[in-house]
DNA sequence: CGGAATCCGCCACGATACTG
DNA sequence: CAGTATCGTGGCGGATTCCG
């Protein structure tokens, strides 16, 4: 099994109620953290937007993906069927033939996955203009600095030939 | 500056056109993906959600966050800043005071964020029982993977005692 | 074909010390 | 107070090999 998210079942118990906005800030580390892990992963959510459209094979999946190795795609779609998102099938026949596909759970997930997806497109021209501005600033504070040190090292240089 | 995720203005260019769901998948690598991870940070997510209510200073959040490094801090605050998720104005003062707050950006994507807690609330229940599920399951398996590896071990025995 | 097991490089993160 | 700089390390992910 390798590690499994830990096999702690329930809750985490660290929530010292000091705010209120903690109420779930906090407990993150409890569930919703586990789901937004899973949803960041590198490769959970291409798997479960490809298994939207239909079941999949394994060997389908890891063409469709193409950068993922077999031991990411099987660790993927354990993680993904632990957690009900991804039902496993296997056709007892020879060769052996395994499906995936997305459980009742998963789908609705992707619903709500794709809202995320959906800011993010409507607000990437004002996050990469943002990250434009910030990092000409901070280009022309390192060029300041740098001139800066320049014109003390001048400045020190003459300071030693003066007392020669 | 250390890192900064690179500092690739835009596209990634990765996108073969195979299949129309890797329309936004693919190009994750591009944009949606870069969002996914600061939300899915293990920091950013909390200071997004503090900063909601008010505006904090850098030590505020240091003691609200309490298990995190003065490093981390720092870091996640300069992404989400660049990102323009945050803004930070410096107060001439001495000693010096630095505010923290989201920016409209900020809040929008915070509203969004809370479509997905708001999911994960809903469905913990059958995450868990299927967590739990597939735990027995497995469980079960390996006890009879075992026991069957027993009755090998007990047959081998068997037949060498015979052979003397 | 669909995995499991093993080895290993890399870097993300934490702890510590120092600066303005 | 609000950082930057440096070092040490655990764990994630990739490559490879073997199994049913």
């Amino acid at each position: 099994m390798e590690d499994g998210t830990s096999e702690s079942p329930g809750y985490c118990g660290d929530t010292d109620g000091d705010y209120d906005v903690l109420q779930w800030d906090t407990r993150e580390d409890c569930e919703v953290r586990q789901i937004l892990d899973r949803v960041a992963d590198k490769w959970s959510l291409l798997v479960i937007a490809l298994l939207d459209r239909r079941s999949l094979r394994f060997t389908e999946l890891r063409r469709m993906i193409d950068g993922i190795s077999q031991r990411m795609l099987t660790r993927t779609l354990r993680h993904l069927e632990r957690d009900g998102l991804v039902s496993r099938t296997v056709h007892p026949t020879v060769p052996p033939r395994v499906d995936y596909a997305l459980t009742p759970l998963g789908a609705t997930l992707h619903e709500t996955i794709r809202a995320l997806v959906t800011w993010t497109e409507e607000h990437q021209g004002q996050i990469a203009a943002a990250r434009g501005a910030f990092d000409r600033r901070v280009a022309a504070e390192q060029q300041a600095a740098a001139e800066e040190a320049a014109e003390r090292e001048a400045l020190a240089r003459e300071a030693l030939t003066a007392r020669r």
